[in-house]
DNA sequence: CGCTATTTTGACCCCGTTCAAAACTAGTGG
DNA sequence: CCACTAGTTTTGAACGGGGTCAAAATAGCG
């Protein structure tokens, strides 16, 4: 039905160097946070740093799970497909996000650059040797996924049960809240990804995320500037409207 | 909008005894599974069993998540609410499967009692105490939240990209799939939950649910005996159906 | 600037919802 | 065993939110 035909350079144009986890810029929001000095060396001994250009994909569902991988830089698209091609975005992640979940040793979902980025990546079958002897970082893994859980919960409501507009607003929200630190004006949201791409996160059309954009601009809740991005003007409304509040 | 006002006694009605951990029915499927005797012990020391009755609220969205739960008998709903009242099931919960995921301490979803049901029930505390001791128990709770996460995952892709029969298709295959062992007849699913917990799950109304039935029934793919349950005539053509290949 | 990909806008349509009523089902008590 | 009630499921008819298809506008890039 549809194609999504990117897919197709498979997981190569990696390049690969030394970890570099002295100066990561992620340690503390990622697996690697709150392990020992110590620790820290045993994870950095196994993993690999490796950069991936836009476009690029990093796994693909089905495949056999032979690595976990964090990201460092840039952005990432997780997704499943459907036969006839239908596309259901399951994540987006940013830095200090992980990848890799498996059922039977086998990846959950696809992967993709959105951007050029950089990711940690972590051969499974050391890191559960390290998990069974490193209890912080097994708990830390424990806490990252469980977190992951309930944005997942979350995920099924906004799919299950809210309308277009409640969806965007709802993802305006958690984009502004994901990059708060980062960027200096806060009511800036940077948006790496297409329109197609938020279409396929929110269980809607291309046509129907734009629409409903142009519609939140036209209310003054948004700007749009050209150059990529969405500006929040009106963040109290935008609360509003993702809860169905009105 | 909707009102679901099973609620009305709250967290009451249960009745305690003393943890019955030596002749539990689901220890290999549950939290216990792979544990020493010695580790089982220490589980069993903390954990409580109680009963609930049909109806009966477990837990509520955003109360304090005090306790983890193990189901080990009878089905539990899990779901959202939208503050007008429209509701998602984020899941159905039946012997050995656990609950009490968490976000910042407080409950990310409220579970009630489909059917008369019997729970273990783990003081949240107490039980993170063990987690750090016990690395065989962190790693079993590991790999259950992992397999959660992976099944949320589909069930984005069905409440986001799939149409009404597959959706239903798809919910009657996982139900087969996971009484596999436990019904004689394989083809005979139960159906504990109402017709309007089932649109919830699937993202439908209860009158899509209702009609989507009764097509497939028309079309001898299954049959409605009375008395509850769905008995599955043709099993490949609801595998088809559910990944939409026709 | 011209070429391509993405986004936006417009017109029409259909799947699933909504609203309403009828048919079952399960208790409860005479 | 039937009558009565309350809840649930099924069926029907009409509507509408978001999808589909198509074309125009805009952005990105050599």
């Amino acid at each position: 039905m549809r194609s999504h035909s990117h897919t197709a350079s498979a997981v190569t144009t990696q390049s690969e160097a030394y970890s570099p986890c002295e100066n990561c810029n992620v340690a503390q929001m990622s697996l690697c946070h709150a392990l020992s000095c110590e620790e820290l060396r045993e994870l950095s001994a196994i993993s690999t740093s490796l950069e991936v250009g836009r476009g690029v994909t990093i796994i693909n569902e089905t495949d056999s799970a032979d690595y976990l991988f964090n990201v460092t830089a840039g952005s990432i698209k997780l997704f499943k497909l459907l036969p006839d091609g239908r596309r259901q975005m399951t994540g987006f992640l940013f830095p200090g996000d992980f990848l890799g979940i498996a059922m039977n040793d086998l990846y959950a979902y696809s992967a993709e650059a959105i951007e050029d980025s950089r990711l940690c990546r972590f051969p499974r079958e050391k890191l559960e040797g390290l998990l069974s002897r490193l209890p912080q970082l097994e708990n830390r893994l424990l806490n990252m996924v469980s977190h992951e859980l309930v944005l997942a919960q979350d995920q099924m409501l906004l799919l299950g049960r809210k309308t277009a507009v409640e969806k965007v607003s709802s993802f305006l929200i958690t984009l502004v809240k994901r990059g708060g630190e980062s960027s200096a004006d806060k009511h800036l949201v940077p948006l790496p990804m297409g329109r197609s791409d938020i279409g396929d996160y929110l269980g809607l059309t291309t046509e129907t995320v734009s629409r409903t954009l142009t519609n939140l601009k036209k209310q003054k809740i948004i700007a749009i500037p050209s150059g990529g991005g969405i500006e929040i003007l009106d963040q109290e409304s935008l609360n509003e409207l993702a809860e169905g509040l009105d």
